[in-house]
RNA sequence: GCCCGGGUGGCGGAACUGGCAGACGCGUCGGUCUCAAAAACCGAUGGCCGAAAGGUCGUGCGGGUUCGAUUCCCGCCCCGGGCACCA
């Protein structure tokens, strides 16, 4: 018989570590013969220490995993380092060191603690983004974008972060105009810049979304706007020269509202627009116009994206045609027209649009209604006019609703407003004219991949004189990055000679290689995909090999990602589904967007000075506390309060399950007399605690089912202590064993230890399967009955978990409690709820 | 302004398709053990009235549906997040 020691954390866990590496225990094999599974979390940022976040993020993750092996699934559960990117940069400048090797320390200091916290990595799997043995493929798949007209070098106003010293993405911008990353207000400049074209898969990337039922409604809501797709027309507007007659050339504008164009009173270019210098140069109207143009410039991102900007506007002096009437109108020069949405110009129709009319209100021009809202006495007066006898509305805003309308030429009377008759008969009706058509116009830009920064992917590509944009030819990868740039002096690739300066693979002159490196964003676009092979030197992944694992089936990371990552990964996984990678068009069939974890209602951070360093919580409480008490404290996606005291609570948790299994299995097995009705509810409790926990964990209630083992835990101690001398010592083997089991997901060292070592098993408890239970066993052959009159509880009866609607009635009926609280009066109606509940309800007589 | 979440004891949170509100844990109070303390164990713990039995109120606010509402419907308030001059 063994004594039995305390729990002890510090000398377990360590213990366990190097005995799974041994062993090899986390290192995945193919396996045919069963389901597979695939669990990811976001691979991490080699930032330094890790945190909560990583803590929470990973604890879900490896429940996930370990649950799912012991139910007999063949599960890949990687992990790998985002390892490029600007805070490597940074951090070089300020520690004087290379950002590989800040990079590669971070990385060795991570991977331990991830080791102390016991996860269960395939340390086979590891990929490191920065390895030229990764990046390399990175430049393969852009040369295969390249191949497929997926890339493309344009200027364009483009987003420019001043503290990154770099270009973003429109993805990369958010909030209030700011930087993802450093929250600097960030700057349009005109530049030239590499694109990967998202927008050709626009579509698919939207009707996808509906696909993905296991995604929260959020995040695919949060995609759905930001691909921003809407129906409407393009129409042509014939140019009128400076004499007012119409010239050859045309400008196209979009509009979701072309049955309004006979209100359309004045046209806008946005400042930017190319033709505005056209139109203007030399002429009187130039200075005002430069005046607008010059405003525009001025604001910063965050007031022209708020709409607070006060609209200003120039006329141009010229007139544009309008296709419907033929009527010219005036070009106006305004900052309220982005010329990053639709075509950069605007038909303004002032009373079905606010800002037109606000503008219209500004500079003194016509508001005639074309379409007039049901209940305004205006229709009355309005309902037969097909020519304008009103120029001018007295509304105080415009009105874009749904209405009649009016002073439309042949369309008067039709129905106007978005996707309406008067939309589409007016659309027909240019389209046969061939002034305008259907057209669909999404808000989601290209993705602007080209970043002004050292520590990333350079971009395999040269720009020869005579040749113009030249890939670098596949077998000439990888493009390695140089580790001889002095970061500490500034310096990029564009300052190194050694690198940038090349011959062209096409006409072997003299030639300037590309300098730019690619978004981080690039790279934890396909990682899932590489921790299929991740070892494979011919080619980027095996096709056979992520057709065995891919899709993600559970991938778990934080809400910050639900535009960003997840849309570009979507993105280049339909790229190489229609490259023949892989049969997958979705990489994430599943998506569990995890909290955050706060502090005094904060989120934690080193800035802040709330951090609660996990290492120091390992150290005191050791990791199964840690990630017991992070799974426990909140369910996984919702935001989580730090508590210092709710983790030594689990702590001693742990320290009360270790007893009893230690003192369970240290007791004689034979020489009792079971107490038949004491042992048959713990029996009971056993078996609705296996049905709850792992019903609960395959929903994601990983707080409520260790809630339900604390339960057990509470049941099977009071049969300890009450049955004494009569207790069943078998079954308190079959619970401890049980709850061992239960527990090992989520307490990976502890319960190893208690069922190699103190239970005495062979085999680790990770290979075991998952207990079952049987739900006969698990019912109560007895249930308590509530009894309601009028509402309120007056009573309960107990009666056979089989009993008819009949006899729990007579019992409720007899309860001296009932047959008070129903003097005076007469029952009108019995409802019955098997099993739970009667009502009785009783009126005065 | 629009779109999502969310509001339950002192605290974190439970409550499957409408059926005992507050599981489980923390904290607090009381007890056992101890010379004492810690640990551990046992018990109590939503408010109000009551010695108790019991009663009564109670899931952000106001209505409604229902025998019965934290759950469903209507109208508000507050908190968090996302989007926002998108033509």
């Amino acid at each position: 018989m063994r004594v039995s020691r305390p729990y002890d954390p510090r000398a377990i866990e360590q213990k366990w570590q190097s005995v799974w590496e041994d062993e090899g225990l986390d290192t995945v094999v193919e396996d045919g013969s069963r389901p597979k599974k695939y669990v990811l979390e976001m691979f991490p940022y080699p930032s330094g220490d890790i945190h909560m976040g990583h803590v929470r993020n990973y604890s879900i993750g490896d429940v996930v995993a370990r649950f799912s092996a012991m139910r007999g699934y063949n599960v890949l559960h990687p992990i790998g380092w985002d390892a490029f990117g600007l805070p490597a940069e940074n951090a070089a400048i300020k520690s004087r060191t290379h950002p590989a090797e800040w990079t590669y320390t971070n990385i060795e200091k991570q991977w331990s603690s991830f080791r102390r916290m016991g996860f269960s990595y395939d340390p086979a799997r590891i990929v490191r983004s920065c390895d030229v043995e990764y990046y390399r493929w990175g430049q393969w798949i852009f040369l295969k974008l390249w191949e497929r007209d997926l890339v493309e070098r344009k200027s364009s106003p483009v987003n420019w972060c001043p503290s990154c010293k770099t270009v973003l993405a429109n993805e990369q911008v958010i909030g209030e105009g700011v930087c993802w990353r450093c929250s600097s207000v960030v700057e349009k400049r005109e530049l030239e810049q590499w694109y990967f074209k998202i927008t050709r898969y626009a579509q698919e990337l939207l009707d996808d979304l509906e696909t993905l039922e296991g995604w929260p409604d959020r995040v695919k809501t949060m995609q759905a706007n930001w691909i921003g797709r809407s129906e409407g027309a393009e129409v042509d507007f014939a140019l009128c020269d400076a004499a007012g007659e119409p010239t050859g050339s045309t400008i196209t504008v979009f509009t979701t509202r072309p049955d309004t164009l006979f209100g359309c009173t004045f046209f806008l270019l946005a400042p930017e627009h190319p033709l505005v210098a056209e139109l203007t140069v030399g002429t009187p109207y130039e200075a005002g116009v430069q005046a607008v143009v010059a405003t525009a410039a001025r604001e910063t991102a965050v007031e022209r994206a708020s709409g607070e900007a006060e609209k200003v506007g120039a006329f141009t002096g010229r007139h544009v045609v309008n296709p419907v009437n033929g009527e010219r109108i005036p070009v106006w020069v305004s900052n309220y027209v982005l010329m990053d949405y639709g075509t950069g110009a605007v038909m303004a129709v002032p009373c079905g649009d606010q800002r037109d009319f606000e503008f219209a209100r500004a500079y003194g021009l016509p508001i005639p209604p074309v379409v007039v809202p049901d209940d305004d006495p205006l229709l009355e007066e309005l309902r037969d006019a097909r020519e304008r006898v009103k120029a001018d509305v007295e509304w105080a805003e415009a009105y874009d609703g749904y209405g009649v309308m009016v002073q439309s030429g042949a369309f008067t009377g039709m129905r106007g407003g978005k996707a309406s008759e008067g939309m589409k008969a007016v659309t027909e009706w240019l389209a046969e004219r061939g002034t305008g058509r259907f057209a669909v116009n999404f808000r989601l830009r290209d993705w602007l991949i080209s970043r002004q920064r050292y520590w990333g992917n350079p971009i395999p590509a040269v720009h020869c004189p005579s040749c113009g944009l030249v890939p670098v030819p596949e077998d000439q990868l990888p493009v390695v990055l140089p580790m001889d740039v002095d970061i500490t002096k500034g310096e990029t690739l564009a300052d190194h000679p050694g690198f940038y300066e090349t011959t062209c693979p096409s006409c072997q002159g003299s030639a300037r290689r590309e300098t730019d490196t690619m978004d981080t964003f690039t790279c934890s676009s396909w990682y899932y995909f590489r921790y299929c092979d991740a070892r494979n030197t011919d080619a980027i992944w095996d096709p056979a090999k992520a057709g065995h694992w891919m899709p993600v089936d559970q991938y778990i990371g934080g809400i910050e990602h639900a535009i960003l990552h997840l849309l570009y990964s979507r993105f280049f996984t339909k790229v190489f589904a229609d490259m023949g990678l892989t049969s997958a068009r979705e990489p994430f069939t599943n998506l569990l967007t995890q909290g955050m974890v706060k502090k005094d209602g904060e989120t934690m951070s080193k800035s802040k000075g709330n951090a609660v360093a996990p290492e120091d919580m390992i150290a005191r409480f050791g990791a199964d506390a840690l990630r017991v008490f992070i799974l426990f404290m909140a369910p996984p996606d919702k935001d989580l309060e730090w508590n210092q005291e709710g983790l030594e609570g689990m702590f001693r948790f742990l320290g009360r399950l270790w007893r009893y299994v230690s003192d369970v299995a240290a007791q004689s097995a034979t020489g009792t007399d079971p107490d038949r009705a004491a042992a048959r509810t713990l029996l009971r409790e056993r078996h609705r605690v296996v049905g709850k926990v792992t019903g609960d964990i395959e929903h994601f209630g990983l707080n409520t089912a260790l809630a339900a083992m604390m339960e057990l835990l509470n049941a099977a101690s009071d049969h300890r202590r009450m049955a004494g001398d009569a207790r069943d010592t078998a079954l308190e083997r079959e619970v401890a064993e049980t709850l061992t089991l239960l527990i090992a997901p989520y307490a990976p060292h502890m319960s190893e230890e208690l069922w190699r070592d103190i239970l005495g098993h062979e085999v680790s408890v990770h290979r075991q399967p998952w207990p079952v239970f049987d739900p006969a066993l698990a019912a109560a052959d007895e249930v308590e009955i509530v009894v309601q009159v009028n509402g309120k509880v007056r009573g309960r009866v107990t009666v056979s978990a089989d009993a008819d609607e009949r006899v729990v009635r007579e019992a409720a009926l007899a309860l001296p409690k009932v047959l008070e609280h129903l003097e005076g009066l007469a029952v009108r109606k019995v409802v019955v709820v098997p099993g739970k509940l009667i009502s009785i309800v009783a009126t005065p007589q």
